[in-house]
Formats: C-alpha cells, sequence, structure tokens
DNA sequence: GATGAATGAGGCTTCATTCAT
DNA sequence: CATGAATGAAGCCTCATTCAT
C-alpha cells in the first residue's frame, strides 16, 4: 500500500509544479507577448529555478504549447457541457459565442493572453475545430445554417472571436450583439433571427478556483 | 541645375535601396517566416552589407513594418480601384474578394508572407480599414448590407481572407464561393443572392512588373 | 550471530551496486566517449536513480577512475598470471602483448572504452608500472633487453598498445605482429628474435562470466 | 587600385585577429587542460568579445582544433626543412626527434599544450603522418631501417614523443637518448647505432619572433 | 554612402549535486 | 538506502546595433 501510494502523490507533486509553470507561462505571456517571453521571466514567475522547468518541459516552445491548449480550452470545453442541451442549433451556437466571449470579459487575463498570442495561434489548437461539427451538421439538417464547410464555419468563429478579444483589449468598446449577428447571418441564419438571437443574455462562467483561468485571473487582477 | 540634379538623382538611388531591401524582407520572411528573420538574411538576400540596412532604417522591426505595409496594400488599391466603379456595393465587395484572393493565388509568394505574418499584422496596417467605410456605408444605404459597425465588418473580412490563405499555404483547397458567400451574409446579403454573388468569377491582376508583388514573387518562383 | 551477519550482506549490496554502477559506466563511455557521459546516462544504464549514484561514490570523475581502473587491470593481471611463467623475457613479453591485445580483440567493448578513454588515461592507472619491471629487470640481466629505463619502456607499450585499439576501432586492420617486433626490437630484442616471437600465436583468454569485462561486453555486444 | 588595397587590407586584419585567437587559445589550453577551456576564458584571453570570436569561427571546437593543427605543425615543418637534407634515414630521423623535442623543451608552452591535448589529438592532426612515410622508405630501401609499416611506426613516434612531453611537464627528468634509442630500435636500428645515434646533440630551434609558437610562449613564460 | 569587424547583452540548455520524502 | 525533484552555476551561441575605414 505504501508502495502504491508513495509514487501516486509523487505524481500529484508533478503535476502541480507543471500546472504551476503553465500559469506562469500563461501570466508572462499574456503580459508581455509571446514573442517577449523568455524562460527566465516564467521561472521568476513561477518561483522556481530554470533547472526546474528543464525537469518539465523539454524546452520553451513545449511549454507555450502546453498553455495555449489549456488556456484556450478549458473554457471552450464548459461552454460546450452548457449549450449542448440547447435544442435549436443556431441559438445553441449564439449562446454558446456569448458565454465564451461574457466569460472572456469577466476574466481579463483571458483576453490579453489569447491577443498576445494571436487568433492564429489559439485556433490552431483550439478545441473548437473538434466541437463544431456536430453543432454545425445538425444546423444544416434544420435549416438554420446553409451548408458552410466546416473548415470555412469554424475559421471564421475562431478568428473573428479572437479578433475581437484582440480589439478589446486594446480599449475598444465592442457590441457584442453585431459580432454574434454577423456571424450567425455567415452561417446562414437569417437577418431577423440573427438580429434576435444576437440579443441573448448569459451570465459568464464561475469557473472553479483550481481551475488554470480562474487561478491565473485572480493573480493577474492583483498585479495589475 | 546641377545643384538641383544631384540630390534628385540621390534620392532616386536611395528609393531604389529601400525598394531592395523591403523586397529582399518580404522574401525572407515568406519564406522563413517572420520570428525566424534575421537581419543578416534580409541583408544577404538583398546583397548589401549590414551597414548599409541602417543607413536607410533605424531598425529591424521598421523595415519589418514597411515590408508588410507596402506589401499588403498594393493590391489593395489596384483591387479598389478596379472594383470602385460597380454600382451594387454586394456585388462590388464580392468581386473585391474574388479578385483580391484571385491575385493572391496566382502570385504565390503573397500567401506565403501574409500566412507567416499572421492575420493580425497584416490586418493592423491594411488599407482595409480605410477603404470600406466608403463601400459599407453605400450598402447599408442601399440596404445590401445591414447595419454591421465598421469595426466588426473590416475584422470580419480581414482576418477571414488572411485565414483563408494560411489555409492555402498550408495544401488545403479552398472553395473561394464558400468564404464569399459566408462573407456577404455575414454583411446582411440574403443567402440567395450571397449564393449567387459567391460563383462571380474575375481574372487576377497583371501587376506591372516593377511593383513589389511581381519582383518579389518572380524571385520566389524561381528559388522555390 | 544476526547482528554479524547483517552488516556482511549490507556490504555485499553495496560492492554489487558499486559493481552495477562501474558496469554501467564502462558501457556509456564505450559508446558515447568519456566526454559525452553524463551521469544520467549511466544511471540509466545501471537502472538506478542519480541518488543511488550519490550514495556510492561522491562524485562523478571517481566512478570515471573506478571504471578505468577495474577495466584496463582486469585483463593486464590475468595475462601477467599465464606469462609470469615464460621462462624468456622476450618471449613473455610477446606473449604478453598477443594475449592482451587478441583478448581485447575478442571482447570489442574493450577496445571501444579504451580508445574513448585515450591513451593517456590508460596508461595513467594502469599495472603496467607495477608489473613491469620485474621483467624488464630480468630481460636486461638475461641480455634479451638493453638498459631501456622503466618508464620509457613502459610509456612506449602502454600508448602504443591502446593508439593500436584506437586504430582498430577506426577500422583499420592492424597487423599485430609487427607492433610486437616494433616494441620488442625498442626494448632491444634483435630484429631476428623480434621477427620471430612477433608471430606467436596465443588463444585469447575465456574470462570468468561474472568479470567486469565479460559482463559489460555481452550487454555491449547484445546491443550493437 | 585603392578598390584593391581595401580588401587586402581588411583581409590581413581578418587573418591578425584570427591569429590572435588561435595564440589565445593555445595560451588556455596550455594552462587549463583542453577539456577545462571555456570560450570566455579564451577571448578573456585575446581581449576581444565572444561576439568577434564568432565572427571568426563557427564554434568552439573549430578554434580548438586550428589551434592544434597550428601548433603542432609549426615546429614539425621546421624540423623537416633542417634534417631534410640528411643523407642516412637513421641519422635524419635522430636529428628530427632531438630537434623536435630540443625545441619544445626551448618554448615550454609546447609541451603544456600537447600534454593537455593529448597525444592523441595531436596525432591526429599531425603532419607526420604526411612527412614520414618518405624518409621511412628511404630507410628501409637503404636497410637503415625493416619493414615497419607506415601506420605503426608514425603511431609509435608521435605516441611516443607526446607522452615524452607530458612526462616532462609532469616534473620527471627525461633522458631525451633513451627515447630516441628505443625508438631506433623499434624502426629497426641496431642496438649500437642506436646507442650512438642517441647521443646526437642539436640546438634547438630559433623560431621567429611572429610565429605562434614564439609569441604564445613568450605570453606563456611572462605569465608563469 | 557602403562596408563588415567588433560588440555584448541576452537567450537557451545542460548537468553535477543536494536533499526531503 | 533508494528516489527523483529542485537547484543554479556555467556553457554555448545569436543577433541587433555601432563605428572606423
Amino acid at each position: 500500500m505504501r508502495l502504491d501510494h508513495r509514487p501516486a502523490v509523487a505524481l500529484q507533486r508533478r503535476e502541480k509544479m507543471r500546472a504551476r509553470l503553465i500559469e506562469a507561462a500563461v501570466l508572462v505571456v499574456a503580459s508581455k507577448g509571446l514573442a517577449n517571453t523568455v524562460i527566465d521571466d516564467v521561472v521568476a514567475q513561477a518561483g522556481v529555478s530554470r533547472g526546474t522547468f528543464y525537469n518539465h518541459f523539454s524546452a520553451v516552445p513545449d511549454l507555450m504549447l502546453a498553455a495555449q491548449e489549456e488556456l484556450s480550452n478549458e473554457i471552450l470545453v464548459q461552454v460546450e457541457a452548457i449549450v449542448r442541451d440547447i435544442p435549436e442549433p443556431a441559438s445553441r451556437l449564439a449562446y454558446g459565442i456569448v458565454l465564451y466571449m461574457g466569460t472572456a470579459r469577466s476574466y481579463p487575463l483571458i483576453g490579453h493572453f489569447v491577443s498576445s498570442v494571436g487568433s492564429v495561434g489559439i485556433a490552431e489548437c483550439s478545441k473548437i475545430h473538434q466541437l463544431l461539427p456536430e453543432h454545425l451538421a445538425e444546423g444544416i439538417a434544420s435549416g438554420d445554417f446553409c451548408e458552410v464547410p466546416l473548415r470555412v464555419a469554424s475559421d471564421l468563429l475562431a478568428s473573428s472571436v479572437s479578433t475581437c478579444m484582440l480589439r478589446e483589449r486594446s480599449g475598444e468598446v465592442i457590441d457584442m450583439s453585431e459580432i454574434i449577428g454577423a456571424l450567425l447571418r455567415g452561417m446562414g441564419v437569417s437577418r431577423e433571427r440573427a438580429e434576435t438571437l444576437g440579443q441573448v443574455q448569459a451570465a459568464p462562467l464561475i469557473l472553479k478556483e483550481d481551475s488554470l483561468v480562474a487561478r491565473s485571473n485572480a493573480i493577474w487582477m492583483r498585479s495589475q
């Protein structure tokens, strides 16, 4: 029993350190930009030594990738879980976007991170490409959407949403309903319905306190 | 008279060297990516010394910016000139996109450059934000478009078009009519009309041989 | 009695672990070269942790030295035991060399290890400097050898033999009789006798299966 | 004429800096050993920046190799020039060795450098393998030497001579005539003649003041 | 203006060693 | 004793920029 326990504890520790490094990476990237992030800043932020970093990641890009993946998908997965049961695909999409962007607004770190990584970087590793097909197919079947190719649709969504975050970060005030409207229309939803669905409201997600986003954002807010 | 002439000649020379450096930058960025481009590669490509570079630009980012601006706007300006007289705004936009992307396809260098700089970089300095408002306003007035905020519209266009180039560079085959359809619908054009306008055809532009794009692309093609 | 037994067992264990680490070191050095050998490779090869290594050696150079000593002398001692009784010193030396090099040939690991450590490293800790004097003195007394200073003689032997291994490792085919001839002549043996003695043949030693060389070589051969 | 002159001057400068770096490398290697030589020490010794080093050599091993080659061959080439005309090959070899080692003694730096690089390193890039064959062939033809294979002969010479330097560096007093005697006998020269030739005397070379060895040694002596 | 050698700050990565569990 | 995570000193190399010729 002890033999089984020891490794389990050790593994948990490893995971914790890994999470700590990713969190630090997210914070540094959000504040300095991806291109200006150096490993020294990250380890300093994490409060560990350089050597420790290399015990957990084989090189800097590995960490950056891990940070992008975890951060971009953490919200997406939860949003998906919530909207999955909404019956109409168009409505589901509208809610998804509003939830995603609303949550991003309530955790400002996200916007900073996403906009410094760039839409492409985020889009590349986003689960959106795995999650969208199902909803799209259903929407096409139901007539909500016209037959948009999957790639076109997911690129449209991913790049618009991340560009939008970038704008907000620059201080511009974005009318979310307009974005949603445009995207829905792009998917084939009628003007009127798009207008209506653009108005949907949804309280932003409250993320668990030990989630990457919640933790990072807390530190972020404190340091601003 | 000689005193007036000499400086003029000198100025021409300066312009020529500047153009040569920009051309070199475009080629290097297209082939190695923005992040991996170092000044040594650029001056080597231009066939001049490092010192010469610093006689024309005060720092590396200056050159990169200049290259992005010149390259991204060269086509845009010509496309604008051509489509400006198309009476219906929706049709004008469709033609504009098809011309832009078709031209980019016939000068493959463009795609490589744009996708390595990333949609954001391009979008930032694109004249699209200056050119679009007029057409948009007209389209809204005519009922072709619904009242999309300018920023939403131009971001949608710029990010979609550059993401599209990125996909083509990765070897994916993109159905341009679908992109155009989605964008037009996003602007408020009806499904049917968007479908029709997505089908518009237009011969790509033939750029002047001494334009940045034409020159760079010629070298690019030779070196592939 | 139990109190006396326990430590003895513990001591045996220590010895075993020490041998395991030395064996691992020999293998890693043979395959990567002394300069490129890092402790991680050694402990991985030994299948133990880094900490364990430091429980048995106080630093890396200690291990390397131990490995060199054990490996270079294991054969030498046995060769000495076998040739000790050959009556004529010149003949004894010839047999000694042919046995040593022949054995090295039949355990290829030796050549790899020796050549990666370099003749100097090996020569430094070789028992040759302890074993040779007796034979040399006898040979001088008998007139087989001329009065070569001990240091000159042992350096000549040690450096030639290890250089020779290095050549064989590089794929060169070495005529052992020529080496032996040259060394014997160098010691003062006449051309004719050196020629004859260069031709001596001797079956390579069969080392005990639990000897360092035999164990390491077995693993080495399996892994090639 | 100016256009031809400028590059010539520039080239000379480059050569000079290269020589300066090699000289520094020789000094550092001689005092700290090859394995402990780091680029920072070398550039500090040369009084230039790290960047400068990388403008002249693409990596550290390049410099080390260049240093070994230049240093080990500078004397050898001059010795060859002097002994080339000695009629008898055995005598020529004896003089060659005594000149080489005598010169090395009068420029102590050489011994330190050679012994820290190790016989193998030196032997690898030594011109001995190019210079010896001619003399060897002649000696075999004249009956001075017996038919020693070239590789055996040059390895014997190179490894013995460098081992000898190593011994002297450690403070041992080496009787050069014994080494020469042993080597000549090894080549097939009779005991008596080897004894006689071992006694040859020759004033060490006086190297040109701007040679690598002379320059480095001067600094070396000053710093001891 | 053009050149390219020199600079040196700054980045990444490795690895021997320590030490809490 | 065994383990392996953490450490941090130390090394290598890059590259934007300056400046004497």
